[in-house]
DNA sequence: GCACTTATGTACTAACTAGTACGTTAGTAA
DNA sequence: TTACTAACGTACTAGTTAGTACATAAGTGC
């Protein structure tokens, strides 16, 4: 009698949901591929953490390795929906250089799953990548908005005529993403951590600063 | 008698050197490592490229994750030493900055495994790094010696004042780890492979100017 | 040439892990 | 209400993998 019967968690029998089946194993999946690496994930330890069980993993996404794709199509999907809301207009093309690198710094910091992610499927050579056809041709589109403001600011005389827009996008994406992906090296060695949140004005602006004092001609 | 016997292939009975048995260990668990990342790298894998067996590993190194431990060691080891060989004397403090850009940026390129073992190392939050004694209580040489360009920099007013050692560390480290580390990735999204032979010129040069225009008051 | 330590090889095991065979229930359309 | 299909759960397996027990040979000191 210190047994009780477990409660039936949700509801009585199975609540068939395929939309929030997949949307719950794709967020544990997440966290557990970003934390773990591909060959570190356990498959059975993101179905622990489902209210489903392995099963149905295999049902909708055929294995751990279709499982890392949806994975990846997730966040890479993630990050552009919220590139295509950046807004920078009414600012002088300066001026949206600097806004630009500054929300990148702000989102890469709020996302660091995004950034473990790429950093896991670059140990593995893009490969899962490369394979998924929902992403091998995905064009970010930061890479539009940044090529409108050089465009603009190269007519004005404001930013230097060799500019390059995937260079721009490198430049702040290298510098945002460092501060993410090796923040745990670099605090160890340095003993200063990027994302303390003390520094995160300093560094906020510094890569605003870097970016203006690169492009003006 | 279509059994021929195999050819000892290193002489007659076996070849006792511990010395050269650990360090051909440590040579093939670098590949390993660097390739799959700590959960994907297999000791018998490791093994099986040596000279020797998998009893050896266990011996010397403990096990997988002590053969790891000695692996980032060893890497550190060596970019420690060849930072000890960067030479910038007889330059001006911003000349001095642009070269170490450079050569910061060569080093990387020349040594994608060491970056890829610091990706890998981050994946786990460098919980090995910190574990490790020799590596935890590390000061890399190249902070001496941009802590002094500053300083000389400063003093002559080719400087800004406000400039700081280990953020300009970070810079440069940023921009040439993205490069190497996020090569694939970027390659598959955006088309442009950053080390490119043809492009090798442009990024290291654009290393130099990134830092030097960051950095002038 | 003998005792002892270090270095090495072979063969094995316990535990883990991706994946599957098989059965069952919930919803749906007729 | 019945036949059917999509969604789900349980229990299992085959293969892998880190790690070990045990035996043995190569040097070393005497």
């Amino acid at each position: 009698m210190q047994d009780p019967p477990p409660p039936a968690p949700y509801g009585s029998g199975r609540a068939r949901d395929p939309v929030r089946t997949q949307a719950e194993i794709i967020e544990v999946a997440v966290r557990e591929f970003a934390d773990q690496g591909y060959s570190g994930a356990r498959v059975d330890r993101i179905a622990e953490r489902t209210r489903t069980t392995k099963r149905m993993i295999y049902y909708y996404f055929g294995g751990k390795e279709g499982l890392y794709t949806a994975v990846l199509e997730h966040v890479y999907s993630g990050i552009r929906q919220r590139e295509q809301a950046l807004d920078v207009a009414g600012l002088s093309p300066i001026d949206a250089i600097r806004r630009l690198a500054e929300l990148t710094y702000d989102h890469h910091v709020a996302h660091p799953d995004f950034i473990r992610l790429v950093s896991i499927e670059n140990t593995h050579r893009a490969e899962h990548l490369a394979k998924s056809e929902a992403l091998s041709n995905l064009r970010m589109p930061v890479l539009d908005l940044i090529a409108g403001i050089l465009e603009k600011g190269r007519a004005d005389g404001t930013i230097r005529a060799d500019a390059d827009a995937v260079d721009v996008h490198m430049l702040v994406s290298s510098y945002c993403v460092f501060a993410v992906a090796n923040r745990h090296t670099f605090a160890t060695i340095f003993a200063r951590d990027l994302l303390d949140p003390e520094r995160r004005g300093h560094y906020r602006s510094m890569v605003g600063e870097l970016l203006v004092r690169y492009l003006t001609p």
